[in-house]
RNA sequence: GGGCGAUUAGCUCAGCUGGUUAGAGCGUCUGCCUUACAAGCAGAAGGUCCACGGUUCGAGCCCGUGAUCGCCCACCA
């Protein structure tokens, strides 16, 4: 017997229970030494401190769906989950937990506050963990990493050492983008620009040597005027030429500084002559090696004015010492004007501090070297992008690199693995540190910088699988197959992984991209904690199941364009979960008034077995829908693959395959094909709604399932031999007249029991089905049909209700409907009478139109003589 | 300043290489407690596919111009 089913689906209990179980059982944990054929994917780690989000939802429900079709597909599929430590999100995050504490990082100290962030990273990385399993996400658990672990610290410290051997790492003193806040440097991709309207400052530079005349520049900080070391005019400008090498005095000090000519000065901005300040701007950082101009610095760490030459501004924040440098450069008579400016200030991508251009001591990669071959293997197609402009973008980025500056003022992270002699100055960069000074033998410290934290995530695919060493893993796993990810890391993270993965492994990374769309609320906002809009995944996976958001996710994940998510949708994907349960309920009821058992096995090739045309209808129908999922998926059709599930089980299996089952004499047959059919379904459904179909599923073969998961059952395959035109024909012509009869019923306002009257062929139809379906009681075949209201047309038969009705409306329908089947007819000829259209277009194409206008010029005959027929008004 | 994407039903979106009457979900309207499901069933209404021009036998789809919205990149002080 089967089990009686709850009236309703209640994910709520239901899944978590999969959830857990599936974890025990270690149902996912991959195999490196199985002979069957290998499929990796990595996940991109979500930051440790973070809390799972939406757009996490929807990266690893696509990866899952991914994931288990490829498993069930019979591959050795590893998906392997992680953390990564994301040094100054991390540390900004904690950080502030300890403010609120009333601690502060640097009163700890290094070690303190390091282990403070472990301890917080411990709890938070279980929270992530419990949150994916509670989300479905089938990942190899006894293969999770963390960024951090010996490992992969272990493969950071080798492919540091080794770039540094070879040249691509530097240590050098430049001008970086510093953010005062964090206290550190960044790269510049964390640096974000947007338009902003600022003020552009004239300000008036007097000639040294003759009182009177200035030379006016243009700026947009006058606080590091201070910091001047060259006013530049252009050599070719005209107005300019008289002041190249003569010296002007810097405004608000006594220092005098020359004219210089070079091409950075445009003519056209601001008046054509600008100020040149190596200290704080990396353009005229760039003048000022060309010219051999001094570097002098008048802003410190945190953004405050510094230094001998920050004179009597000294200690003022940038901004307070902008402000009083302009009201004294006015008192001064120096301000020659301001005007609105628009710009696109830099801001830290982190704390939208703006970012102030600083000379320090840093660590740099050079990636022109690296780029050559990544760039050649996504130019030869051994990395391929969906969607495909991604691929345009990205070599449009790698044609254009700067150095990556790698070392970050933090604690948090991969400590950089140099020492210095405190002595000799030496320094030495190891994989282990040197127990004393080569130089000499004195004592060594190591560098105080961390590695920027996409420095170990571009490792992540190889380091995650034991790299350097050649481990089993790597030998079975790597190349991945896939990546899933989001557009926003394309740069940050894919670009970095294959710069890096090719150089050291001489392999791709994985061999496909994927990029995912962004998340919104329903409005098409961003959805942000301060505009209230979240929503979150755990609650509305409480509320609606996870299968219903599942499903949801990939509906809308049409690829290329962002996701309005609306709460209405889950609603109706829970309706889903719930009709594929009622589905369950229905069908365990036929099977036990049947006395029929459980489907045997669960094969990959989906047959009827025995039955009539209906049973040879729905097989055919899931083989198609298999045929169709596994191109879609193949694909990356997330949201195609969505809609032919949800279509194929309400509107095919449910509204016509349930319902003919109810009046069948066969029943046992019946019950047999139902119960497959099912269970293929069932299967069909798994990737995106895992939890619904693995209950139902075990509840089909009551404790002797044929495989300990569904998700390792085998995903059905189209088997050829099972699609059946002549049952899908047959199908298509009881639809068609049932539809029709069900709309003539509802126009007439039919009671049931309603007869139907039929000339034509028939073409076997069977009208008993029709009765079923349309609660007609009685069907009769009669010569011709003449003077009856309510008439329609169906699979070249025409058809009447024996009700009696408005013959003027009557009237109007049927002349609306001869003016619409004119007009097609008339387009179907002047089709077929194109020289044009028969030469050039495709057989079928022609075929099918041909096909067509005879069919409307029959219609429309049957429609004149209902017109002719219908009673006088 | 460069580059990219979007504009299709009241709303949110599909429509893959040009070819049947442009589809779906939600919403709306009408009728149904038909013994799996009212979270349901049946039926219906609703579209100048942003505009203009072009290519083609044929355009929602290809090309051009423009409009509106959005995104990315960029060292004009």
């Amino acid at each position: 017997m089967f089990p009686e089913l709850a009236k309703a689906y209640t994910p709520q209990e239901i899944e978590p229970r999969w959830a857990r179980a599936w974890v025990e059982q270690r149902l996912f944990q991959a195999d490196a030494a199985s002979p069957r054929e290998a499929w990796s994917l990595v996940i991109p780690p979500p930051n440790v401190t973070g809390s799972l989000h939406m757009g996490h939802m929807l990266e690893h429900t696509l990866i899952d769906m991914v994931v288990r079709w490829q498993r069930m597909q019979g591959k050795n599929v590893l998906w392997l989950p992680g953390t990564d430590h994301a040094g100054i999100a991390t540390q900004m995050v904690v950080e502030r937990a300890l403010a609120e504490q009333g601690q502060e990082r640097k009163a700890m100290g290094r070690e303190a506050f390091v282990e403070a962030v472990w301890g917080w990273k411990r709890q938070s990385g279980d929270r992530i963990q419990e949150q994916m399993v509670r989300l479905g996400a089938s990942c190899d658990w006894s293969r999770a990493r963390f960024t951090l672990d010996e490992g992969l610290s272990r493969a950071v410290r080798e492919v540091f050492v080794r770039l540094y051997e070879e040249g691509l790492i530097y240590r050098g003193r430049y001008i970086v983008n510093w953010c005062p806040r964090c206290q550190t440097a960044v790269s510049d991709l964390e640096v974000t620009h947007e338009a902003e309207t600022g003020k552009l400052y004239q300000v008036r530079y007097a000639a040294a040597e003759q009182p009177g005349e200035y030379l006016t520049v243009a700026t947009t900080r006058p606080e590091t005027i201070l910091a001047d070391v060259a006013v530049a005019v252009n050599p070719a400008d005209g107005r300019y030429r008289g002041w190249i090498g003569r010296q002007v005095r810097v405004p608000l000090t006594g220092r005098t500084v020359a004219v210089i000519a070079d091409e950075i000065a445009q003519p056209e901005f601001g008046t054509g002559a600008v100020k040149i300040t190596p200290g704080h701007d990396p353009n005229d950082f760039a003048v000022g090696e060309r010219h051999h101009l001094p570097q002098l610095v008048v802003l410190d760490e945190t953004g405050h004015m510094s230094g001998e030459h920050a004179g009597a501004y000294a200690g003022l924040e940038r901004f307070a010492a902008r402000k009083r440098m302009v009201a004294d450069l006015e008192g001064a008579g120096l301000l020659a004007g301001v005007a609105d400016h628009g710009l696109a200030l830099g801001r830290c991508q982190r704390c939208r501090t703006v970012i102030e251009p600083r000379i320090s001591t840093q660590w740099f990669v050079k990636i022109a070297p690296l780029a050559e071959a990544a760039v050649e293997v996504v130019e030869r197609e051994e990395i391929t992008f969906t969607p495909e402009n991604n691929r345009g973008i990205y070599l449009g980025w790698m044609a254009n690199l700067h150095d990556w500056c790698i070392s970050r003022q933090l604690w948090w992270g991969h400590r950089i693995p140099a020492w210095h002699c405190a002595g000799c100055g030496k320094m030495v960069v190891a994989r282990e540190a040197p127990a004393a000074c080569p130089g000499c033998g004195g004592g060594m410290e190591q560098d105080a910088d961390v590695l920027d934290t996409w420095f170990s995530s571009g490792l992540w695919p190889f380091s995650t699988l034991g790299w350097p060493e050649e481990t089993a893993d790597l030998k079975a796993f790597y190349p991945t197959s896939l990546l899933i990810t989001g557009f926003d890391i394309l740069f940050f993270w894919v670009a970095r992984m294959i710069l890096l993965g090719v150089h050291f492994t001489g392999q791709v990374p994985f061999r496909e991209v994927y990029i995912h769309a962004l998340v919104r609320d329903a409005d098409r906002q961003k959805m942000s904690k301060t505009k209230g809009n979240v929503i979150d995944p755990l609650v509305v996976t409480e509320k609606y199941g996870t299968d219903a958001v599942r499903f949801t996710l990939a509906a809308m994940a049409a690829p290329g364009t962002d996701i309005a998510l609306a709460e209405e949708r889950m609603a109706g994907y829970a309706a889903f979960a719930n009709k594929i349960w009622n589905a369950a309920r229905f069908i365990f009821l036929q099977l036990n008034q049947a006395g029929a058992g459980a489907p045997a096995g669960s094969p990959a090739e989906l047959r009827a077995e025995g039955g009539n045309a209906v049973d040879r209808w729905i097989f055919s129908r899931l083989n198609a829908v298999a045929a169709s999922l596994n191109r879609s998926l193949g694909e990356y059709r997330f949201h195609e693959a969505a809609e032919t599930l949800y279509h194929f089980f309400w509107h095919e299996f449910c509204d016509w395959y349930l319902e003919l089952t109810k009046r069948r004499e066969d029943k046992a047959v019946a019950a047999a094909n139902l119960a497959a059919g099912f269970e293929g379904a069932l299967r069909l459904l798994h990737p995106v709604m895992p939890f619904v179909t693995e209950e139902l599923w075990q509840a089909l073969y009551a404790g002797a399932a044929p495989h300990a998961s569904i998700a390792l059952a085998p995903f059905p395959a189209a088997a050829l031999d099972a699609a059946d035109a002549e049952a899908e024909r047959a199908m298509a012509r009881l639809q068609a007249v049932v539809t029709e009869i069900r709309s003539l019923a509802a126009k007439a306002n039919a009671a049931p029991g309603f007869a139907v009257r039929w000339s034509g062929e028939d073409g076997g139809l069977e009208w008993e089905q029709v009765r079923a379906l349309t609660r007609a009681g009685a069907t009769a075949p009669v010569e011709r049909i003449e003077g009856h209201l309510h008439r329609g047309r169906a699979a070249g038969m025409e058809l009447q209700l024996a009700i009696a009705g408005d013959a003027e409306a009557e009237r109007g329908r049927l002349a609306k409907e001869r003016a619409g089947l004119a007009a097609r007819l008339a387009t179907a000829r002047a089709k077929l009478a194109n020289e044009g259209f028969r030469q050039r277009a495709k057989a079928e194409v022609v075929a099918e139109t041909e096909r067509l206008a005879g069919e409307y010029e029959r219609e429309l005959r049957q429609v004149e003589a209902a017109l002719g027929a219908l009673p006088e008004a």
